[in-house]
DNA sequence: AAAATAAACGAACGATCGTGCTATTGTCAA
DNA sequence: TTGACAATAGCACGATCGTTCGTTTATTTT
């Protein structure tokens, strides 16, 4: 490995911090290369440009997830099992990253939604991944008869990152330290709508918990 | 009306516009005051300093939503169906916000919710009053017999906010166009998963003040 | 060890940031 | 119509932004 590669990864190790707490754009090169202990130029020179060091964070920040949460349940039985330590995972990450501050994709899919580009298309194809990541759990729970056929896998992927975003708002700007019990009882109330007959069959629906 | 009221709100209105775009960190002063066809300085000494720019932007943003979304359903009769039209006239909202871009106070929960000060006490607020009135709207439709009682109106609100930032990202980052689909069918199921047991799925229900 | 290449620095650039001043214009009551 | 005062403009400031360029220091290869 050589010092380029190493230093560039330090730096967007730094990045990704500063990047969690103050945003896209408040990710600038001056507050990184004094955080690094490097020159402005001297950071400057591995990315080229501004838009090229943020596309380098957003792949940091995907790489990050991918090896926190996707990575570690890829090795679990297919169907449910998978799923709900996928949906464990994703609520762990979502209160309390590896960053100081929140989910950096979360917090850039709203930042960038009407500013198009490469760094909005960088975020688009991470959430289009990331739903196709559950829409095909969804489908396997289905092909191992935990869900019901004839469930909508892509409508269970909208709901589940419905969740993901709630819970964002009542853990880090609300602070309410119950907003976890939310997360998994709305969680808990999306799988139970999903089951297959034979689970499903033990009560009404609408009972509550 | 005095001049200085009359310039304060035209500003405000353009600053939502420069908001919705490019988010509180875009909204600058200098630029805003090109789009005003005002000098720095005179805007400037509209508000005295930037962060009373911003705490005015987004209680203006605040008041739009409320006249908007808010405000009109208010006349109609509590429980369901004023909590439907509420709905359908949010999604409408978050797809079409009378603001070249997407929902600023949405986009500024994730933007500041690392970084507390008056800013995130702001947004805090907002939030906390539109879950506060959804909430209420639910317990109303707990009251009119709508909803089952034993509904935990908290939980409800929780998951409605699900639903509108899993819209604004499915509409507005990704533009899939069938994303209301998806919003009006998840919408659908939460409510169907309120009603109360003796009501069926026609609709049918009594009008309660 | 010397030569070749990569990595980092330092200084400067034009632009823009937020924010003070002082002057000048415009508005409104007397 | 005039005098008081609110509203706006003009100018300048220090700081920081992204970026370029030439130089110097490290690393790697020969």
């Amino acid at each position: 490995m050589s010092k380029g590669v190493r230093t560039r990864a330090a730096i967007l190790g730094e990045a990704l911090s500063l990047m969690s707490t103050d945003g896209l754009s408040g990710l600038t090169i001056g507050l990184l290369a004094e955080r690094t202990g490097l020159s402005k130029s001297g950071l400057f020179a591995h990315f080229g440009s501004k838009e090229q060091l943020q596309v380098a964070v957003l792949q940091e920040a995907q790489a990050c997830f991918t090896a926190h949460v996707i990575r570690p349940v890829l090795g679990l039985p297919r169907g449910l099992p998978r799923l709900e330590a996928f949906a464990e995972g994703w609520w762990t990450w979502n209160r309390s990253p590896p960053f100081p501050g929140g989910c950096p994709i979360q917090a850039a899919s709203l930042e960038l939604d009407d500013r198009p580009g490469l760094l909005r298309d960088e975020i688009a194809g991470a959430q289009r991944r990331l739903r196709a990541f559950i829409r095909q759990g969804a489908a396997m729970a289905i092909a191992a008869g935990h869900f019901r056929p004839g469930l909508d896998c892509t409508l269970f992927a909208f709901q589940m990152v419905g969740i993901a975003f709630a819970q964002t708002m009542t853990c880090r700007l609300l602070g309410e330290p119950e907003g976890l019990d939310f997360v998994r009882r709305a969680w808990r109330l999306q799988v139970e709508g999903a089951l297959g007959s034979a689970h499903n069959q033990t009560g009404e629906m609408n009972h509550v918990e």
